[in-house]
DNA sequence: TAATAATTTGACCAACTGGTCAAACTAACG
DNA sequence: CGTTAGTTTGACCAGTTGGTCAAATTATTA
Protein backbone atom coordinates (compact mmCIF):
# COMPACT_ATOMS: atom_id res chain seq x y z
CA UNK A 1 0.00 0.00 0.00
CA UNK A 2 3.23 2.32 -0.12
CA UNK A 3 4.52 0.61 -3.24
CA UNK A 4 3.32 4.00 -5.05
CA UNK A 5 5.93 5.82 -4.83
CA UNK A 6 6.85 6.92 -8.36
CA UNK A 7 10.60 7.33 -10.16
CA UNK A 8 11.25 10.56 -9.40
CA UNK A 9 9.39 10.81 -6.28
CA UNK A 10 12.02 8.19 -5.18
CA UNK A 11 14.80 9.31 -6.26
CA UNK A 12 13.91 13.09 -5.38
CA UNK A 13 12.64 11.77 -1.59
CA UNK A 14 16.40 10.28 -1.18
CA UNK A 15 17.94 13.22 -2.59
CA UNK A 16 16.26 15.67 -0.26
CA UNK A 17 17.30 12.87 2.39
CA UNK A 18 20.79 13.53 1.43
CA UNK A 19 21.07 16.65 1.52
CA UNK A 20 19.41 17.02 5.18
CA UNK A 21 21.45 14.37 6.52
CA UNK A 22 24.62 16.92 5.54
CA UNK A 23 23.08 19.74 6.51
CA UNK A 24 21.18 18.92 9.53
CA UNK A 25 24.61 16.63 11.00
CA UNK A 26 26.39 19.94 10.58
CA UNK A 27 24.41 22.85 11.91
CA UNK A 28 21.42 20.98 13.95
CA UNK A 29 17.96 21.35 13.57
CA UNK A 30 17.32 24.68 13.98
CA UNK A 31 20.77 25.92 12.48
CA UNK A 32 19.66 24.43 9.25
CA UNK A 33 17.68 26.11 7.04
CA UNK A 34 15.35 25.10 4.06
CA UNK A 35 17.41 26.47 1.52
CA UNK A 36 20.90 25.08 2.10
CA UNK A 37 18.79 22.33 2.09
CA UNK A 38 17.81 23.01 -0.72
CA UNK A 39 20.76 23.92 -2.43
CA UNK A 40 22.79 21.00 -1.53
CA UNK A 41 20.18 18.43 -3.18
CA UNK A 42 19.57 20.75 -6.70
CA UNK A 43 16.03 20.86 -5.68
CA UNK A 44 13.78 24.56 -5.38
CA UNK A 45 12.69 25.27 -1.89
CA UNK A 46 9.06 24.98 -2.81
CA UNK A 47 9.63 21.45 -4.68
CA UNK A 48 11.29 20.20 -1.38
CA UNK A 49 8.08 20.96 0.25
CA UNK A 50 5.58 19.48 -2.15
CA UNK A 51 8.09 16.07 -1.05
CA UNK A 52 8.38 16.68 2.42
CA UNK A 53 5.13 18.55 4.23
CA UNK A 54 8.24 20.91 6.81
CA UNK A 55 11.61 20.77 7.68
CA UNK A 56 10.76 19.22 10.44
CA UNK A 57 9.15 15.78 8.34
CA UNK A 58 13.19 15.63 6.60
CA UNK A 59 14.07 16.01 10.03
CA UNK A 60 12.26 13.22 11.62
CA UNK A 61 12.15 11.35 8.61
CA UNK A 62 16.16 11.19 9.07
CA UNK A 63 16.20 10.54 12.83
CA UNK A 64 13.50 7.54 11.99
CA UNK A 65 15.83 5.60 9.89
CA UNK A 66 18.85 6.34 11.82
CA UNK A 67 17.12 4.71 14.96
CA UNK A 68 16.38 1.75 12.67
CA UNK A 69 20.24 1.32 11.85
CA UNK A 70 21.07 2.30 14.98
CA UNK A 71 19.73 -0.66 17.10
CA UNK A 72 20.03 -3.39 14.40
CA UNK A 73 23.66 -4.52 15.61
CA UNK A 74 22.63 -5.13 19.28
CA UNK A 75 20.20 -6.96 18.23
CA UNK A 76 22.64 -8.66 15.84
CA UNK A 77 24.99 -10.18 19.22
CA UNK A 78 24.22 -13.83 19.80
CA UNK A 79 23.48 -15.31 23.23
CA UNK A 80 24.95 -18.47 21.73
CA UNK A 81 28.14 -17.40 20.15
CA UNK A 82 31.58 -17.14 21.96
CA UNK A 83 30.74 -13.43 24.55
CA UNK A 84 34.63 -12.27 24.21
CA UNK A 85 34.25 -12.31 20.38
CA UNK A 86 30.53 -11.01 20.04
CA UNK A 87 31.02 -8.26 22.38
CA UNK A 88 34.27 -7.60 20.04
CA UNK A 89 31.57 -7.62 16.70
CA UNK A 90 29.49 -5.81 18.28
CA UNK A 91 31.90 -2.73 18.82
CA UNK A 92 33.89 -3.48 15.85
CA UNK A 93 30.61 -3.11 14.10
CA UNK A 94 29.63 0.66 15.56
CA UNK A 95 33.50 1.28 15.05
CA UNK A 96 32.80 0.55 11.14
CA UNK A 97 29.42 2.24 11.08
CA UNK A 98 31.35 5.52 12.36
CA UNK A 99 33.56 5.14 9.71
CA UNK A 100 31.44 4.53 6.98
CA UNK A 101 28.39 7.02 8.14
CA UNK A 102 29.98 9.88 9.92
CA UNK A 103 27.21 11.78 9.33
CA UNK A 104 24.51 9.62 10.90
CA UNK A 105 26.44 9.58 13.63
CA UNK A 106 26.83 13.06 14.08
CA UNK A 107 23.20 13.69 13.61
CA UNK A 108 22.25 11.66 16.55
CA UNK A 109 25.30 12.97 18.44
CA UNK A 110 23.47 16.23 17.44
CA UNK A 111 20.06 14.97 18.59
CA UNK A 112 21.17 13.92 22.06
CA UNK A 113 23.09 16.67 22.73
CA UNK A 114 20.39 19.36 22.33
CA UNK A 115 18.65 17.00 24.85
CA UNK A 116 16.95 14.71 22.19
CA UNK A 117 13.46 16.60 22.35
CA UNK A 118 12.49 14.55 19.60
CA UNK A 119 13.46 10.83 20.74
CA UNK A 120 13.24 11.19 24.49
CA UNK A 121 10.85 8.51 24.07
CA UNK A 122 12.65 6.05 22.32
CA UNK A 123 15.42 6.44 24.78
CA UNK A 124 13.51 5.30 27.08
CA UNK A 125 11.31 2.94 25.51
CA UNK A 126 13.24 0.88 22.81
CA UNK A 127 16.53 1.79 23.37
CA UNK A 128 16.55 1.43 27.02
CA UNK A 129 15.08 -2.02 26.69
CA UNK A 130 17.65 -2.95 23.99
CA UNK A 131 20.11 -2.35 26.52
CA UNK A 132 18.38 -3.69 29.18
CA UNK A 133 17.88 -7.03 27.67
CA UNK A 134 22.33 -6.59 26.43
CA UNK A 135 23.30 -5.85 30.31
CA UNK A 136 21.24 -9.31 31.10
CA UNK A 137 22.98 -11.18 28.77
CA UNK A 138 26.26 -9.94 29.45
CA UNK A 139 25.61 -10.42 33.15
CA UNK A 140 24.55 -14.00 32.00
CA UNK A 141 28.15 -14.54 30.87
CA UNK A 142 29.67 -12.85 33.57
CA UNK A 143 28.02 -15.15 36.23
CA UNK A 144 28.91 -18.35 33.71
CA UNK A 145 32.32 -17.44 33.94
CA UNK A 146 32.91 -16.53 30.54
CA UNK A 147 34.10 -12.79 30.95
CA UNK A 148 34.62 -10.94 33.44
CA UNK A 149 32.32 -9.14 36.23
CA UNK A 150 31.90 -6.09 35.05
CA UNK A 151 29.45 -3.27 35.32
CA UNK A 152 27.48 -3.95 31.80
CA UNK A 153 25.90 -0.69 31.19
CA UNK A 154 29.36 1.13 31.88
CA UNK A 155 31.05 -1.56 29.41
CA UNK A 156 28.39 -0.62 26.83
CA UNK A 157 28.64 3.09 27.58
CA UNK A 158 32.39 3.02 27.10
CA UNK A 159 31.88 0.90 23.64
CA UNK A 160 29.71 3.55 22.30
CA UNK A 161 31.67 6.40 23.35
CA UNK A 162 34.78 5.22 21.71
CA UNK A 163 33.58 4.28 18.57
CA UNK A 164 31.48 7.33 17.81
CA UNK A 165 34.41 9.57 18.89
CA UNK A 166 36.08 8.84 15.75
CA UNK A 167 33.14 10.15 13.77
CA UNK A 168 31.67 12.89 15.86
CA UNK A 169 34.77 14.74 16.72
CA UNK A 170 36.31 13.51 13.67
CA UNK A 171 38.20 16.99 12.94
CA UNK A 172 39.93 16.85 15.98
CA UNK A 173 41.40 13.64 15.54
CA UNK A 174 42.57 14.95 12.23
CA UNK A 175 44.04 17.43 13.65
CA UNK A 176 46.15 15.82 16.07
CA UNK A 177 46.83 12.39 13.77
CA UNK A 178 46.75 14.55 10.53
CA UNK A 179 44.85 13.16 7.41
CA UNK A 180 45.56 9.72 6.90
CA UNK A 181 42.82 6.73 7.95
CA UNK A 182 43.68 6.29 11.48
CA UNK A 183 40.38 3.41 12.15
CA UNK A 184 43.00 0.79 11.69
CA UNK A 185 44.47 2.09 14.70
CA UNK A 186 41.72 2.67 16.12
CA UNK A 187 40.00 -1.27 15.40
CA UNK A 188 43.18 -2.64 17.14
CA UNK A 189 43.56 -0.45 19.83
CA UNK A 190 39.48 -1.06 20.59
CA UNK A 191 40.13 -4.44 20.17
CA UNK A 192 43.32 -4.71 22.62
CA UNK A 193 41.58 -2.61 25.35
CA UNK A 194 38.31 -4.18 25.43
CA UNK A 195 39.70 -7.73 24.87
CA UNK A 196 41.98 -6.86 28.17
CA UNK A 197 38.50 -5.16 29.92
CA UNK A 198 36.35 -8.55 28.83
CA UNK A 199 38.54 -11.40 29.09
CA UNK A 200 38.35 -13.63 32.42
CA UNK B 1 44.86 47.81 31.41
CA UNK B 2 41.73 45.65 31.17
CA UNK B 3 40.86 46.42 35.22
CA UNK B 4 38.80 49.31 34.04
CA UNK B 5 36.11 47.13 34.40
CA UNK B 6 33.14 48.37 36.00
CA UNK B 7 31.46 46.42 38.52
CA UNK B 8 28.13 46.35 36.38
CA UNK B 9 30.11 45.02 33.70
CA UNK B 10 31.64 42.17 35.46
CA UNK B 11 28.54 41.48 36.75
CA UNK B 12 26.91 42.00 32.95
CA UNK B 13 29.67 40.27 31.28
CA UNK B 14 29.70 36.95 33.21
CA UNK B 15 25.84 37.53 33.50
CA UNK B 16 25.89 37.48 29.28
CA UNK B 17 28.44 34.51 28.85
CA UNK B 18 26.85 32.19 31.36
CA UNK B 19 23.59 32.53 29.64
CA UNK B 20 25.06 31.85 25.87
CA UNK B 21 26.77 28.81 27.57
CA UNK B 22 23.54 27.39 28.33
CA UNK B 23 21.86 28.59 25.04
CA UNK B 24 24.84 27.50 22.62
CA UNK B 25 25.72 24.65 24.58
CA UNK B 26 22.14 23.39 23.58
CA UNK B 27 21.39 24.69 20.12
CA UNK B 28 25.06 25.95 18.95
CA UNK B 29 26.32 28.89 17.45
CA UNK B 30 23.54 29.28 14.11
CA UNK B 31 20.57 27.38 15.92
CA UNK B 32 21.11 30.33 19.16
CA UNK B 33 19.47 33.74 19.26
CA UNK B 34 19.66 37.13 20.68
CA UNK B 35 16.49 36.68 21.70
CA UNK B 36 17.22 33.45 23.56
CA UNK B 37 20.43 34.91 25.32
CA UNK B 38 18.78 37.98 26.19
CA UNK B 39 15.58 35.95 28.06
CA UNK B 40 18.11 33.82 29.60
CA UNK B 41 20.56 36.87 30.95
CA UNK B 42 17.53 39.01 32.01
CA UNK B 43 18.80 42.16 29.39
CA UNK B 44 17.63 43.33 26.79
CA UNK B 45 18.53 43.03 23.31
CA UNK B 46 20.06 45.92 22.80
CA UNK B 47 21.73 45.57 25.89
CA UNK B 48 23.43 42.85 25.53
CA UNK B 49 25.14 44.34 22.26
CA UNK B 50 26.06 47.12 24.29
CA UNK B 51 28.65 44.24 25.92
CA UNK B 52 29.34 42.81 23.31
CA UNK B 53 29.97 43.65 19.64
CA UNK B 54 28.14 41.14 18.43
CA UNK B 55 26.49 37.77 18.84
CA UNK B 56 29.68 36.14 17.39
CA UNK B 57 31.83 37.95 19.99
CA UNK B 58 29.70 35.91 22.82
CA UNK B 59 30.36 32.75 21.57
CA UNK B 60 34.25 33.59 20.65
CA UNK B 61 34.53 34.69 24.30
CA UNK B 62 32.94 31.46 25.60
CA UNK B 63 35.26 28.91 23.28
CA UNK B 64 38.54 30.97 24.13
CA UNK B 65 37.98 30.47 27.93
CA UNK B 66 36.74 26.99 27.03
CA UNK B 67 40.07 25.99 25.56
CA UNK B 68 42.21 27.26 28.46
CA UNK B 69 40.46 25.17 30.78
CA UNK B 70 40.30 22.80 28.03
CA UNK B 71 44.19 21.95 28.22
CA UNK B 72 45.19 22.91 32.02
CA UNK B 73 44.44 19.37 32.59
CA UNK B 74 46.68 17.83 30.45
CA UNK B 75 49.43 20.34 31.62
CA UNK B 76 48.61 19.27 35.14
CA UNK B 77 50.16 15.61 34.38
CA UNK B 78 53.38 15.21 36.23
CA UNK B 79 56.27 13.63 34.17
CA UNK B 80 57.93 12.70 37.26
CA UNK B 81 55.06 11.44 39.07
CA UNK B 82 53.42 7.75 38.98
CA UNK B 83 52.78 7.04 35.52
CA UNK B 84 49.30 4.90 36.04
CA UNK B 85 48.27 7.03 38.51
CA UNK B 86 49.28 10.58 36.40
CA UNK B 87 47.25 8.87 33.77
CA UNK B 88 44.26 8.06 36.08
CA UNK B 89 44.26 11.42 37.40
CA UNK B 90 44.18 12.83 34.63
CA UNK B 91 41.22 10.28 33.78
CA UNK B 92 39.47 11.33 36.82
CA UNK B 93 39.84 15.00 36.69
CA UNK B 94 38.10 15.58 33.28
CA UNK B 95 35.29 12.77 34.36
CA UNK B 96 35.09 15.33 37.20
CA UNK B 97 34.88 18.29 34.52
CA UNK B 98 31.88 16.72 32.76
CA UNK B 99 29.97 16.24 36.31
CA UNK B 100 30.73 20.00 36.78
CA UNK B 101 31.10 21.65 33.39
CA UNK B 102 28.27 19.52 31.27
CA UNK B 103 27.60 22.30 29.03
CA UNK B 104 30.71 23.47 28.64
CA UNK B 105 31.17 19.84 27.55
CA UNK B 106 28.53 20.30 25.34
CA UNK B 107 29.13 23.66 23.71
CA UNK B 108 32.24 22.03 22.74
CA UNK B 109 31.01 18.70 21.37
CA UNK B 110 28.71 21.04 19.32
CA UNK B 111 31.31 23.34 17.86
CA UNK B 112 33.57 20.16 17.26
CA UNK B 113 30.56 18.60 15.34
CA UNK B 114 30.23 20.85 13.52
CA UNK B 115 34.03 21.03 11.77
CA UNK B 116 35.05 23.49 14.17
CA UNK B 117 34.99 26.30 12.00
CA UNK B 118 35.87 28.88 14.43
CA UNK B 119 39.26 26.71 16.36
CA UNK B 120 40.44 24.85 13.98
CA UNK B 121 44.05 26.46 14.13
CA UNK B 122 43.71 25.82 17.67
CA UNK B 123 43.45 22.33 16.73
CA UNK B 124 45.78 22.16 14.83
CA UNK B 125 48.23 24.25 17.27
CA UNK B 126 47.66 24.49 20.76
CA UNK B 127 46.18 21.05 21.21
CA UNK B 128 48.34 19.16 18.95
CA UNK B 129 51.04 20.34 20.08
CA UNK B 130 49.94 19.93 24.01
CA UNK B 131 49.07 16.01 23.28
CA UNK B 132 52.06 15.69 21.07
CA UNK B 133 54.17 16.40 24.47
CA UNK B 134 52.01 14.11 26.35
CA UNK B 135 52.44 11.01 23.63
CA UNK B 136 55.97 11.42 24.07
CA UNK B 137 55.63 11.35 28.04
CA UNK B 138 53.23 8.06 27.81
CA UNK B 139 56.00 6.76 24.81
CA UNK B 140 58.69 7.80 27.59
CA UNK B 141 57.07 6.18 30.04
CA UNK B 142 56.25 2.68 28.15
CA UNK B 143 59.86 2.40 26.78
CA UNK B 144 61.31 2.60 30.78
CA UNK B 145 58.68 -0.57 31.31
CA UNK B 146 56.81 1.89 33.62
CA UNK B 147 53.40 0.95 31.21
CA UNK B 148 52.15 -0.93 28.91
CA UNK B 149 53.33 -0.44 25.43
CA UNK B 150 50.24 1.03 24.17
CA UNK B 151 49.57 3.58 21.05
CA UNK B 152 49.47 7.10 22.92
CA UNK B 153 47.01 8.46 21.07
CA UNK B 154 44.08 6.13 20.97
CA UNK B 155 44.92 6.07 25.01
CA UNK B 156 44.00 9.55 25.23
CA UNK B 157 41.27 9.32 22.83
CA UNK B 158 39.66 6.72 24.77
CA UNK B 159 40.06 8.49 27.88
CA UNK B 160 38.38 11.71 26.20
CA UNK B 161 35.48 9.87 24.60
CA UNK B 162 34.51 7.88 27.64
CA UNK B 163 34.62 10.91 30.19
CA UNK B 164 33.08 13.56 27.58
CA UNK B 165 30.55 11.11 27.03
CA UNK B 166 28.81 11.34 30.26
CA UNK B 167 28.24 15.05 29.71
CA UNK B 168 27.61 15.25 25.80
CA UNK B 169 25.33 12.29 25.75
CA UNK B 170 23.33 12.95 29.81
CA UNK B 171 19.65 12.71 28.86
CA UNK B 172 21.12 8.77 26.82
CA UNK B 173 22.78 7.65 29.86
CA UNK B 174 19.66 8.68 32.38
CA UNK B 175 17.32 7.27 30.02
CA UNK B 176 19.27 3.82 30.56
CA UNK B 177 20.29 4.24 33.94
CA UNK B 178 17.92 6.35 35.29
CA UNK B 179 18.17 10.25 36.99
CA UNK B 180 20.02 8.87 40.03
CA UNK B 181 23.59 10.09 39.66
CA UNK B 182 26.25 7.44 38.06
CA UNK B 183 29.27 9.59 37.96
CA UNK B 184 31.08 7.31 41.35
CA UNK B 185 30.31 4.03 39.18
CA UNK B 186 31.22 5.72 36.03
CA UNK B 187 34.73 6.49 37.49
CA UNK B 188 34.77 2.77 39.27
CA UNK B 189 34.60 1.31 35.72
CA UNK B 190 36.99 3.84 34.28
CA UNK B 191 39.79 3.62 36.55
CA UNK B 192 39.38 -0.39 36.58
CA UNK B 193 38.91 -0.44 32.73
CA UNK B 194 42.47 2.18 32.16
CA UNK B 195 44.46 0.48 35.00
CA UNK B 196 44.05 -3.01 33.11
CA UNK B 197 44.65 -1.19 30.38
CA UNK B 198 47.82 0.39 31.10
CA UNK B 199 49.69 -1.50 34.18
CA UNK B 200 52.27 -3.46 32.69
C1' DT C 1 24.47 69.09 43.85
C1' DA C 2 25.60 69.54 39.10
C1' DA C 3 27.80 67.78 35.43
C1' DT C 4 29.60 64.02 33.19
C1' DA C 5 30.01 59.21 32.04
C1' DA C 6 27.98 54.77 31.86
C1' DT C 7 23.91 52.05 31.12
C1' DT C 8 19.39 50.76 29.35
C1' DT C 9 15.69 50.74 26.21
C1' DG C 10 11.84 51.26 22.58
C1' DA C 11 11.43 51.80 17.96
C1' DC C 12 13.22 50.51 13.99
C1' DC C 13 15.56 48.10 9.80
C1' DA C 14 17.11 45.04 6.17
C1' DA C 15 18.00 40.30 5.55
C1' DC C 16 16.44 35.83 6.20
C1' DT C 17 13.16 32.23 7.71
C1' DG C 18 9.58 28.40 6.86
C1' DG C 19 5.88 28.00 4.27
C1' DT C 20 1.93 29.00 0.53
C1' DC C 21 -0.13 29.13 -3.98
C1' DA C 22 -1.52 29.62 -8.56
C1' DA C 23 0.38 28.93 -12.74
C1' DA C 24 3.58 26.65 -15.79
C1' DC C 25 5.71 22.65 -17.11
C1' DT C 26 6.61 17.62 -17.85
C1' DA C 27 5.83 12.58 -17.76
C1' DA C 28 2.70 8.79 -18.35
C1' DC C 29 -0.75 6.43 -20.42
C1' DG C 30 -4.87 5.19 -23.13
C1' DC D 1 -1.74 12.46 -30.01
C1' DG D 2 -4.36 14.36 -26.30
C1' DT D 3 -5.61 14.16 -21.71
C1' DT D 4 -4.64 13.68 -17.14
C1' DA D 5 -1.79 13.16 -13.15
C1' DG D 6 2.44 14.37 -11.32
C1' DT D 7 6.11 17.85 -10.90
C1' DT D 8 8.39 22.37 -10.65
C1' DT D 9 8.72 27.16 -9.92
C1' DG D 10 8.43 32.44 -9.31
C1' DA D 11 6.23 35.51 -6.61
C1' DC D 12 4.81 36.21 -2.36
C1' DC D 13 3.86 36.41 2.91
C1' DA D 14 4.13 36.91 7.86
C1' DG D 15 7.26 36.09 11.51
C1' DT D 16 11.99 36.09 13.10
C1' DT D 17 16.76 37.37 12.91
C1' DG D 18 21.09 40.17 14.15
C1' DG D 19 21.99 44.60 14.64
C1' DT D 20 21.42 50.11 14.97
C1' DC D 21 20.41 54.44 17.13
C1' DA D 22 18.75 58.34 19.43
C1' DA D 23 16.76 59.24 23.56
C1' DA D 24 15.94 58.20 28.33
C1' DT D 25 17.66 56.62 32.59
C1' DT D 26 21.00 55.68 36.15
C1' DA D 27 25.60 55.75 38.36
C1' DT D 28 29.84 58.26 39.30
C1' DT D 29 32.49 61.91 40.45
C1' DA D 30 34.09 66.79 40.85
Amino acid sequence: MKKTETRIQKKNHSAIKAAGLKVFAQFGFRGSTLDQIAAESGLSKPNILYYFASKEAIYEALLAQLLTDWLQPVRDIDPAGDPVEEILKYAKHKLKMSRLYPRESRLYATEIIQGAPRIKSVLTGELREVVENLTLLINHWADAGLIRAIDPYHLIFSIWAMTQHYADFDVQVKAILGERDHFEDAEQYLEEMLRRMVTV
